[in-house]
DNA sequence: CCCTGATTCGC
DNA sequence: GCGAATCAGG
């Protein structure tokens, strides 16, 4: 289905809201996707919005050299790794632990200092591990100020081919709420 | 992994 | 004009 007047109204109007590009292909429904939206509004020159939502001063990227593919059905893609150390100022959310699944955020804030990254879950002292206990299975989460004798790393199994347990790897980044109309 | 918007370019 | 593929970022 192409664009019809009032198709394009509706996008203009909740791109305007700050609906995301996903949620307002949702919207329109027809397997209209995300992409069908940002390309559109980019036609519009619509890029302008009331909240920066994500992704602020983008300057300049590079400017695609030439990645090309349609035609070609080669699979290579191997690796793909995502490095992403652990950095001294971050935003965290304060949780409340009742339980090991039941974790209610009551607070967003920034800290200064280095905090105990996914504190919230207790790992027993027997399955505690320091840095000579770790191998390529075990989770490599560190728990505590490094530069303190109690430091220690989680240590529970990790998947192959991951830093992390289960557990850690989903903490970084996980949507809290999925948007629901 | 989930997600966001930005960009390019064959169609 | 359209939008999949890709990129860059959180």
């Amino acid at each position: 289905m192409g664009w019809t007047e009032e198709r394009v109204e509706l996008l203009k109007k909740l791109w305007m809201e700050g609906l995301s590009a996903s949620q307002i292909a949702a919207e329109l429904g027809d397997g209209v996707t995300r992409n069908a939206v940002i390309g559109k509004v980019h036609r519009l020159k619509l890029s302008a919005r009331a909240k920066p939502a994500t992704t602020a001063p983008r300057a300049r990227t590079t400017a695609r050299p030439a990645p090309r593919r349609v035609a070609s059905p080669s699979t290579g893609s191997a690796g793909a790794g995502h490095s992403s150390g652990m950095a001294r100022r971050q935003t965290v959310v304060r949780t409340q632990v009742v339980g090991a699944t039941a974790l209610a955020v009551t607070e967003e804030m920034e800290v200064e200092s280095y905090v105990p990254p996914a504190a919230e879950i207790f790992i027993p002292e027997s399955e505690r591990i320091g840095l000579l206990g770790l191998n390529e299975h075990t989770c490599k989460w560190p728990i505590g100020d490094p530069l303190t004798p109690d430091f220690y790393f989680c240590g529970r199994e990790s998947e192959e081919g991951h830093p992390y347990c289960e557990f850690h790897s989903r903490r970084a980044y996980h949507q809290v709420e999925k948007r629901k109309r």
